[in-house]
DNA sequence: CCAATAAATGAATGCCATTCATTTATATCC
DNA sequence: GGATATAAATGAATGGCATTCATTTATTGG
């Protein structure tokens, strides 16, 4: 990619009133649009990606969108394929298939726990159209492979690793106080006393230990069925 | 045929022109918001779920719901609970701990699996504000706790139970050639040669493959912690 | 040089949730 | 038993949103 993409300055990108009719060059691209929109959550969340507030920040026309992108749902395309590629598959190939899933698995979960909104889509769609995501489950499936996991089993226990990654990226967005019945405590003694036992560790980050005890509960498990 | 009574009967109530003014009796309220709006999920699906229809199949205008519901999140909120005790937590107490799980843990995830566009709201919502989800808390935590689980480890399990089950309810709604690579097949073989893999076992669910998977895994690690 | 094309504009369009002033039967209070 | 407050409905806005479309015009390819 030669062509350094314009546009994605932080600078608010005023109204520019730019003529109609086609440009010396495209101020519009795909990686634009993408960094735009991620500048935009990160300033004003998923409530403020607007296909109106996009077009603002890139100084365009809302409708000039569409030459790019076929609808709002492909600007999520483009942003959860973008940060596939962020997701930490590194340790694959460089550590013992123990570790590697761990950094993996913590990575993917703190980056989407960022963009929750985003779980919906990317959970149901083909990898065909997100080459990012697909190149992610290449380095997985591949240090599953080395790691001796059994061929046929290697997708399924991606899948179900991905399901617990993305269930528990949504508790990390939950409010501090989500297990409090409140007015209801006295009817619910056992589920109060645990919520209230819990407490009693002073865990920086509850839902880490959430985390930590599941992950660790399906490495060792599907540990066991390597070669 | 125009059916008298009105709300959550079978027939699609058209526009009665009901008089403004205090009725008789009240012609809603929140259970039978709740149950329309299953009706009309199940007769349309999510997209189908606005405010002007659910008020239409309940034979009414729409600004009369918001006597009874806040908002639309409101409404959500209330299916969500009523699905909550839809979930078969009755093994808790009568059989042993793991199967318990077990049968927990496939209801929840088929239940949630139709009503996925209800797992950001369930995910994140304090239990205070859901009774009957509260109640399915309560016994999942008395098996454990009569399971001899340590308590200060309940809640965790219980949370990453549920992480699992919510992203496993996304996969059964995925498309069936959700991991056809297509013409990007070839740059990702370990993939694909996986896939294929998988596909030779001629599974009727992969989907079904998976979550036993890392059930069981997590069945497993988890029952280790026990007394 | 001319025709086709790519990429922008801005003005609709239609859906949707939500609000508000208004109406009026019923319930409550004196 | 009459006055009054209240609950629950109506229908007409309101504003936000994604998306479409006719139009414009600089560039590109034959």
């Amino acid at each position: 990619m030669p062509a350094p993409t314009p546009a994605t300055s932080a600078t608010p990108a005023r109204p520019v009133r730019r003529r109609a009719g086609r440009p010396t060059a495209a101020v519009l691209d795909q990686g634009g649009i993408t960094t735009a929109a991620l500048e935009l959550i990160g300033t004003k969340g998923y409530n403020g990606l607007t296909m109106a507030a996009l077009a603002r920040s890139l100084g365009v026309a809302p409708s000039a969108l569409y030459n790019h992108v076929s609808s709002k749902d492909d600007v999520l395309i483009l942003l959860m394929d973008h940060l596939a590629a962020m997701v930490d598959v590194s340790a694959f190939g460089s550590e013992p298939w123990e570790s590697a899933v761990r950094r993996w698995a913590w990575s993917y979960r703190d980056v989407f726990s960022e963009h929750t909104p985003l779980i919906p889509i990317i959970a149901v769609l083909p990898v065909a159209n997100a080459p990012k995501t697909l190149a992610m489950y290449e380095s997985v499936t591949a240090g599953f492979r080395e790691a001796g996991f059994p061929e046929d089993r290697i997708i399924s226990a991606i899948v179900a690793l991905e399901a617990f990654v993305f269930g528990a990226a949504y508790d990390v967005t939950a409010p501090d106080d989500i297990f409090d019945a409140g007015s209801l405590a006295s009817q619910v003694p056992n589920f109060t006393a645990a919520v209230d036992r819990l407490a009693l560790e002073q865990h920086d980050r509850p839902t880490d230990v959430a985390f930590s005890l599941g992950l660790e509960a399906l490495i060792s498990g599907f540990g066991a069925l390597r070669a």
